[in-house]
DNA sequence: ATGAAAGCGCTAACAG
DNA sequence: CTGTTAGCGCTTTCAT
């Protein structure tokens, strides 16, 4: 354990002032003898700038947060990836963060990222916009992947001072494609557009009762639900589950035994799907005869099972990759939302209604 | 954005000094009344140390770094939030990073990481020791997890310097419970008895052809294999991808179509399970009918599959959350390696050879 | 028990 | 074009 080179031994090395060093190695002006010097010097000495001193200096932490929900989830893993990916290729470092979906582990993470000073976030959020005031008013520049925060207080009338008036998106009027991305830095899937092709395509089947297996965070996609299905909806065929697999499998299995009726399920992520995949195979129920079933997120899994699952695609990767692009951009352009496009890839859950 | 207060602002505020305040806050000794008034202060002026100054001044970030081969691997997906759960008990930050496998990208990142003077990392290492000799010299404290970096240089006679020594392992004598942990600080699977207890399994049911399909990182598990199947080993039926989906999905179908006399086969990782249960599928073998298959790693999909999935479980998130525990505690004690078992779980994807 | 002061390694004025 | 200097926020002797 020798200690590493500093600027300060660069320079002297080198016979030149420490600002010199700093200049040369962040690509300011030198004269070309002065610049190779340095650069011999310090390559000599296997000089590497310590991000301690720069950051202190700066008061920043280059690189960027990522929080999610759980790493557990394979799309989330993927989102991750695509993150590291753009980062990787920034050469910035990812803090990362698993919230479990709770509010409160999310706000304590969102802490200890103001103390580390890192000012650039990436989220999957749980907590509502009061949770997420804080980091914004902090000068945190943070961009939402995969979902936005809900609005808090929304109930109590006009919408508490803080993100909320950020997130206002435009309030699902009649179909209108392409989708406006919402006002606030965000990456998110055209959940609208998946979740009624979906539901069509269930419906060309001949499915009538179709069911919806939400988690946290998938209002987006109950509210496209019940938009696609249309006026009366039957709400004893909308359930949720709170994040994790025992009480997704919960949640899939109370809704087929109390609605032997149902003929689809369209279950709004990856666990949720591998629940209901469960829960009919516990309770007899075969996939497609029995019950149709579409889930969101295409996961490397959904082939394996017997049948495939018909899925809706989501470009996890690529939603991290962007968001890691917007948030590194940031300084250059004020970044806005981002809507990816969904694609239904039919394989063998789904059969006629019968 | 309102700039966060100092800790000089908290010290004028309270009408002491700034080392006052520091030792206050860091559980030094300090009159109760100084004490109660300097956190009364601290916490109206919202007051969050900043840990960019304290890092600099100690010359190392606080946290850890976490560096896996891919996130899109649902046992990686595991240990990572193993070592995030111990973090966040911690209140330590996670750097992460993911090599893809690559050596190359890996040095990459250890150098980013001691650019960020993270002197704490764990690591599913990709490379050989040459690659985590640095890593080691410049005083990381790093610990191994799920396996080795293979040692450098072990075909030309005498291992070069490095954690090459630190490397050396019991050399496999006959087999000998409980298993000797390594001398580096690491948190490994009991892959040995893994391996050993599903061939017998398997030779148990009949089987004589027993294939082993591996990936990168699996040279221990591969060793196993051969020392449990004993004698000659046929060479054609131990084959390697090299990490991606898609080499896995080559190399299994490559297997089943080259050998179509083997009965069984272990898969040393759950995207090599999946690649194999693929392959099979496209090849129209049936499993367990005319292949069975034990797959390593119990991920919640192996249950989704038909047949359900016989795997080799380990407890991804315990080794995550235990090698997080060891990295924390490195000034302590001297963390030496810990060995956790397997468990051959059984399912339905191994039948009678017929 | 407490305050003053010295840096940690770096960058950004500011002079020269 | 280049060197000097002043901190960034914090911990830590060292006096008091």
């Amino acid at each position: 354990m020798e200690k590493r080179a500093t600027i300060k031994d660069v320079a002297e090395a080198a016979g030149v002032g420490v600002a010199t060093v700093s200049r040369v190695l962040s690509g300011g002006s030198a004269s070309p003898q002065t610049r190779e010097r340095v650069l011999a010097v310090a390559a000599q000495l296997d000089y590497r700038p310590s991000a301690l001193g720069r950051n202190l200096r700066q008061r920043r932490t280059g690189g960027m947060g990522l929080l999610v929900p759980d790493l557990t989830d394979t799309f989330y893993g993927q989102l991750a990836e695509g993150v590291l990916a753009c980062a990787r290729s920034a050469g910035e470092p990812v803090v990362l963060g698993s919230t479990g979906d709770d509010p409160e582990q999310e706000a304590d993470l969102i802490g200890m990222l103001l103390e580390q000073s890192v000012d650039r976030l990436i989220a999957v959020p749980s907590g509502d916009s009061d949770t997420w005031t804080p980091a914004v008013r902090a000068g945190m520049t943070v961009v939402f992947a995969d979902r936005l925060p809900a609005m808090a207080g929304t109930e109590t009338g006009p919408a508490a001072a803080g993100v909320n008036d950020l997130l206002r998106m435009d309030g699902l009027p009649a179909a209108a494609t392409p989708p406006r991305p919402p006002d606030v830095p965000s990456v998110l899937a055209d959940d609208r557009a998946g979740i009624r092709t979906a539901v069509r395509y269930l419906r060309g089947l001949g499915h009538r009762r179709i069911a919806f297996l939400g988690g946290p965070g998938h209002d987006r996609r109950v509210a496209a639900f019940r938009e696609a299905v249309g006026a009366p909806v039957d709400e004893e065929l909308v359930v949720f589950g709170t994040g994790s697999r025992d009480s997704a499998y919960a949640a899939a299995s109370g809704l087929f035994q109390s609605r032997p009726d149902l003929s689809a399920v369209v279950a709004g992520g990856n666990v949720l799907g591998e629940a209901a995949v469960l829960a009919a195979r516990e309770l007899d129920l075969r996939v497609p005869r029995d019950v149709s079933l579409i889930m969101y997120d295409d996961v490397p899994w959904a082939e394996l099972c017997a049948p495939p699952l018909t899925v809706i695609a989501q470009p996890g990767r690529d939603m991290g990759y962007r968001a890691a692009e917007l948030v590194l951009r940031s300084g250059t352009r004020r970044p806005r939302g981002i809507v990816l496009p969904t694609e239904l890839i039919i394989r063998g859950s789904c059969g006629p209604h019968r």
